[in-house]
Order: C-alpha cells, then structure tokens, then sequence
DNA sequence: ACAGGCGGTAAGACTGGTCTGTCTTCCCCC
DNA sequence: GGGGGAAGACAGACCAGTCTTACCGCCTGT
C-alpha cells in the first residue's frame, strides 16, 4: 500500500472553506477581479484551490460557467456588500447616499488590489454580444436600477435618466482611475452634485 | 520548375498598399480596432494582410510591436482626424467645438463597427503595468493635453482640472455605449455643458 | 454490526486545439 | 547573385476539457 497514507481528512492547501466548490469560488474571484477573465487559465484557478481538475469540472461544466458565477459574486461583494452598503452607511439621505458612492470609490480606488469594474472589463474582453457580456451588461443594468430607486427616493424627477447619466459618471471615474487619476473620484462627485441639482424640484 | 509560375508580380489578396508594412498595418488597424488586440492573432492577420510569416516578422519583431504601430494608428486616424477634426468642423467657437466632441461620439456610437476607445480597452485588457497599457496611457494623456489647450482657448479657469473631468465623460459615456445605451452622448454633452459653465469666469 | 458498494475527491496523464515565433524552401526582381 | 517576399512546416508553450487511477468516508442491506 502506500506508505505515506493521506493523513490530512482535510485540506493540505487553500486555507478556505472545505467545501470545494467555495474554494474555487473564492479564488476565481480573487484572480478574476484581480487580472482579469482572460488571463487566468483553469489550471492555475485548480492549482490554487488546491482542487482535482475532475472536481473542477465537475462543479462548473466549462470555465465560463465559473465565470458567471464570479460576476455573481462580485454583484454580491462588490456592488451589494461594498459599494451599496457602504454608501448606505456613510450618508443619512438619500441624496447624501447617491453622494457617497464616489467617496467609497475613491478609497476603492486607492486600495492595492484595485483593477477596475470587473463587469466593465468583462464586458470590454468579450464584447456584447457574448454571453458573458451579456451577463455583465444584465449585473451594470441591475446596479442602474438601484440608482433609479435611490434618485427616486431622493424625490428626483426623471429618475432613469438621471441614473443613466450617473452611471456615465461612475463608469468614467473608474476608467480614469485605472489610468492613475486618483482625484477621479473628486470630479465625477462635483459632476454629481451638479446633476443632482439639475433633477431636483 | 513549377509549372503553375507565379504571374502575380502584385497582390493576389489585399486589395491594400503594395508596400506589406503598410498592408499589415491597414488590415490590424480594422481588426484590432474591431475586436481587441487580444482576440486577433497573428496568424489571421497574416492571411488577411497576404504577406508571409517571415516578412510579418521582418517587420514587426513582435506581435507587442505591431500593437504599438496600431496604437499610433489609432492616435493618428482616430483621435486627430475623425474626432478632433470633426469637433473642430462642427464648431465656431472653442466652447462649441467642446461641446461638438459629444456630437461626434453621438454618431460613432451608432456606427456598426463601434466598439469603444481602443485605447482604454486595451489599458484594461492589459493592465497599466504592461508596456502596451502604458503606451494607452500616453495617447489618452495627449488627447487630455488636446482638451486642455481648447479649454485655455475657450478661456475657461483650471483648464488641467477641466480636461481630466471631461475626459471623466467622454471615457464614460464610450463604455456606457459599449453597454448598449445609445443617449450616452447626449447624456455626457449635457453635463459637460454644466462643466463648461461651472468653469466660465 | 459489519461488509460491500458508491460517490466525492486528489493527482495527474492525455488530447486536440491555438498561440507566438523560428526556420526552410522556393521564387521573383533588381 | 542577392535580397525581399510568399508559402508553409515546425517548435514550444499554453489552454480547455476528458479520462484514469487510487483513496476515503458514508450509507445501505443483510
């Protein structure tokens, strides 16, 4: 028999979950929103999830599906737990909230490990018509709503448009940030506050 | 000998240049523009350019080398002859002319061959450390410069500060296109029109 | 209560394809 | 005759995805 028997009954690598499929989920989404979709092959995602390829593909069908399930967690990290959140906590009304989303973005943009809008670049890589840009375009519509809502109950008028036009501004701050401007934050805000003003009353 | 002697003493495909650099450059220039460096190998580009392996690689030592030549392409055709010279067309004074920028980008938008700033898909595919997002940088940072001189010639006050936040909407109003929303020029020329205003006097 | 089977897993070989880049061969034209 | 070019074989790396083997623990049926 073989002498070095499998002592572990538990994971000899990835610290996560013990569940495999979390395991793969939690270093797809390090690696993806960090480097991107393209550049992270399956081997790597296996190796560093310390996962039999089997049992890869065995939980996700094709790299895509993981894909897809990356941007779903990354609605639920980044846009919910994060940026929703967070703004949610720094302003006391609704227009303070609609605010405060571009000063979490300017502490998001100063973290180390910040690469972006993953459903931007997502989108960007594979274009629209993909599936996955398709998935991407659903997530950055479902975080459009959510703007409408919150210019709603700020009292705003023509709330889709003005969300619309909010999105331009985030959209573009982001862009602008990973090119290294770090006060893109700042402007995107100012241009914030002027549209609000424009949807009020 | 070979019976079926090459007549062509010219192109037997590519209808382009004689000259293969320039043949090679026309046929990246619509494919990378189309469908991102990354997804454009150089095998396609070789058959579509009709030259021979070698003389791609006579060329171009890399395929890095050629993106780079698209990149300065890309300044060249895009930046300066369809969008500033456009702007500069549509209008009489350096505010208009600003403002004119959106009502270009209103009908690239609907072109069939749209698909977004090459500059910042290719920053984005990868990444501002690599060689190619650096040299995506500089081109967007000389289109800011461009922003920057018709904000001085508008006479308007912070001209650095106003060129950054434009590029804020410009940049933003692209990747919402890219996403499918087709007022996204309108949208930005609106706001760069409060931008505009907020930096008279 | 226990034996056997079965499902989930690790490890990794393997396949078929694609990619960049090199090299060879032949040809034409200067 | 030599250099640029066409055509394409080739090498080496990587990629997604399949398959094999072996191990372990749980559940089931007797």
């Amino acid at each position: 028999m073989n002498p070095e028997a499998k002592v572990p009954a538990f994971p000899a690598v990835a610290s996560g979950p013990a569940n495999p499929a979390d395991r793969i989920i939690d270093v797809a989404y390090e690696l993806f929103s960090t480097r991107g979709v393209r550049d992270v092959g399956v081997n790597e995602l296996i190796e560093r999830s310390g996962v039999a390829k089997a049992t890869f593909y065995r939980h996700f069908p094709s790299k895509d599906s993981l894909v897809l399930a990356f941007l779903e967690q990354r609605d639920k990290r980044w846009t919910m737990d994060l940026i929703l959140a967070e703004a949610h906590r720094r302003g006391s009304t609704p227009r303070e909230q609609l605010l405060a989303i571009f000063d979490v973005f300017g502490d998001w943009f100063l973290r180390e490990d910040f690469e972006g809008c993953s459903f931007a670049k997502v989108l960007l890589e594979m274009g629209p018509a993909h599936p996955l840009g398709q998935a991407s375009i659903s997530y950055l519509a479902k975080i459009r709503g959510l703007i409408q809502t919150a210019g709603e109950e700020a009292g705003l008028v023509r709330p889709e448009e003005f969300a619309y036009s909010l999105q331009v501004l985030m959209k573009g701050s982001i862009v602008q940030a990973v090119e290294g401007d770090l006060q893109a934050a700042r402007r995107a805000q100012q241009m914030a506050a002027w549209l609000i003003e424009h949807h009020s009353s």
